[in-house]
DNA sequence: CAGTGGTCTAGACCACCGA
DNA sequence: CGGTGGTCTAGACCACTGG
């Protein structure tokens, strides 16, 4: 009894992290198998499976079809790494979220824009760069060329009322994302406008997204590492 | 035909992704009911049920029981950052993994220490420092503390052939964590040890590992920004 | 070969929501 | 109240692994 009234299927993954995380059971060992597990709880295969299917998916396990399942070799540390519209994320802090424009217009791609964005060069491009603020501090610079193709209307956005990320999450779903984060020294204009020295250092991310057939924008999005951090939990 | 080799569940769930990535079901619109696509698809409840309970597990849909299934308002981008092993990680990439240790001894804790780690100030704690060098490269300075009621024999490991994680992972499972990454210029030992310009920014790992009851080690991770960044990608 | 997991079925009972 | 999803069962067939 107790924890009688969580259902079966939660009861056999918390049994089995016990165990793991109690260290009775060692990254390599076995797992009972599903057959093992159904007569000790008194249930149904498929009930046992769904445990275990989940337990997989969160990386604690490992299952080999026709050969068993085993306790992860490391218990990897992962997390969710949310990327968020910046507007939400500061107005969830309780905070006021405003943007400048620098700049918003047509261009023809260079080489390296072009092929990015999977067009041929010279192709038309929208090309915007805004600074966003927390309570008038700047917080990011986001430097981004959109595809047409995948967001005709972009330009036509009042970015004080939507941010681009916003604007392209409603016009282009998004089906597929990479993104990498670096440390680099800001360039003589980021630091004026982020308002920063030229020696602060700033996480720098790159993302760059994909909607449907089309590659549907690139952005570069500066931090000053003394502003910002990303952050995130995990728990077992 | 064609893709009829998938699993009935798949090809559910790539028949409404196609739908909500294409555009003609947008955020709020409903989902046709389990009930809807056992006929449309001549399959039973538990398939369906299953298609239908990933795409929630994955963000693509909202599900509320008595209710019904919508697709979900903001497809949030988020992708799992995995923190690994960097033995395992450079090893993985075909490189050879070495280490320096340049420090390793038990230490009386400092306030800030204690308070992170929940210990008194004064507590005995374990302390390391040492750089990971991939190729003879140093890509990371590790500045380690760790509370030796997780993990009694922590100075006895070889951290040349055993890295502190690994035997953190080892003998303190794992069962919270906690991390930020921010940039910022190395001290004056970690440029010199990381053999980089004190001018050269940095990424900065916080992480804070939870084992049971313990609050098992805080680490401060360096990375020279040109020779490391954290990258991921998701798909919808 | 026996044992494992991967998938699927055709039912079932329940809690919940909205009209 | 009818429709929804949440859970569960007792079978089944298959593909794969290992000895």
């Amino acid at each position: 009894m107790g924890k009688s009234d969580l259902p079966a299927y939660e009861q056999v993954k918390a049994w089995i992290k016990q165990h793991i995380g109690s260290g009775q059971w060692k990254p390599g060992d076995p797992v009972p198998s599903e057959a093992a597990l159904m007569q000790q709880f008194g249930i149904s295969r498929m009930t046992v499976n769904r445990a275990l299917r989940e337990l997989a998916a969160e990386g604690l396990v490992t299952r080999i079809q026709g050969s068993g399942t085993r306790v992860a070799q490391l218990h990897r540390i992962s997390s969710r790494l949310t990327i968020r519209d910046i507007h939400e994320e500061v107005v969830e802090r309780g905070h006021v979220h405003t943007t400048r424009v620098i700049r918003a217009e047509r261009e023809k791609a260079g080489a390296e824009v072009a092929i990015s964005l999977g067009l041929r060069a010279g192709a038309t491009v929208f090309h915007t760069v805004l600074i966003h603020m927390e309570n008038g501090v700047p917080i990011q610079y986001e430097d981004r060329y959109v595809n047409p193709s995948a967001a005709p209307e972009y330009l036509d956005t009042d970015f004080n009322q939507t941010s681009p990320t916003l604007h392209l999450l409603r016009h282009a779903p998004l089906t597929e994302a990479s993104y990498s984060i670096e440390a680099c020294l800001p360039s003589a204009l980021e630091a004026k406008e982020l308002a920063i020295k030229r020696t602060e250092p700033c996480l720098v991310m790159m993302r760059r997204t994909v909607s449907g057939a089309h590659v549907a924008s690139i952005a570069r999005l500066i931090y000053p590492g003394t502003r910002y951090s990303f952050a995130g939990q995990f728990q077992a």
